[in-house]
DNA sequence: GCTATATATTTTGATTATCAAAATATTTGC
DNA sequence: GCAAATATTTTGATAATCAAAATATATAGC
């Protein structure tokens, strides 16, 4: 029992740090080799369609406005984000996708695809639905911990 | 298809996240709140028997010699390391766990093992070995990835 | 046994990501 | 119309990181 929970731990421990490395190195050798992970992880956040306030993003990603509009500043010099003020409520700032910032959205989104496909590819049917239902049980207690702070 | 794919991905993401939430709150709560996730990384990677060298260290890490050094020199002011130079190879830097250090590691490793359970206590016997089996072949699946650094 | 090269680590100088708190600008409620 | 609330930016600080230069020691070849 506790060596499969040990074993469990390690390979989940394992799997977070691949997920890293991959996510990292795929950025790295990429079209947008001038990003880093932070930054796509905004420019995912920003989203396809339309815009989003700073308060939207920076509550996504979890940071506090300060650090966004620092990462906002320098996403556009980069060319990927732009922004504007709101005309209805001039205290609101409007963040929203480049062309150039869409491209990468794209390119990063089929990233994950290729990734979570490349694992599924000797998965059997049945299989992927006890991993798929595995993972949903995993997410549910882990947000329950998180909620509850307990441990 | 697309659809599962789509959901295993916003899964896997989302554990991803939680994962961080969970271990970065449980050692602000803790007794060790003195720590940040990373210098905990630094004291598991020490590991509690023995000594490593720091290129051992920085190896396990992924991280340069430069960075360990100043890491190291703050864990041995706030007391969970020592350090000390190898008499059979002078330029060897033997680090070790101090006592405080080996207490910090032994809560740490069973914050995990706590989560691990916690993620387990709704798994049948059977559930438990296929999600094994499955996070067997995503660590494989992963690693192979990271290897060929394709995608 | 000296000297050149290799190895292990630290130092230096820089960058990125982050925060909390203060400052600024705008809106809303009374 | 003014006080309080809201949205954002600015300021000043810290942690984690790197690459390249510097330092110290060991080893290999003559």
């Amino acid at each position: 029992m506790k060596e499969k929970f040990l074993e469990i731990n390690k390979l989940l421990v394992e799997i977070y740090d691949d997920v890293n490395h991959i996510e990292e190195y795929s950025i790295k050798q990429g079209a947008f080799s001038d990003l880093s992970i932070t930054e796509i992880h905004t420019i995912e956040a920003v989203g396809l369609y339309g815009t989003k306030t700073m308060s939207e993003i920076a509550g996504a990603l979890d940071i506090t406005m300060g650090t966004l509009t620092t990462a906002v500043d320098k996403l556009i010099r980069k060319g990927y984000l732009e922004r504007s003020r709101s005309d209805t409520d001039r205290r609101i700032v409007n963040v929203g996708l480049t062309k150039r910032g869409k491209l990468a959205y794209r390119i990063h989104e089929k990233f994950h695809m290729d990734m979570v496909k490349a694992i599924m590819s000797d998965f059997s049917e049945e299989e992927e639905e006890i991993l798929l239902t595995a993972l949903k049980k995993l997410n549910i207690h882990l947000k329950s911990i998180y909620m509850h702070g307990n441990t």
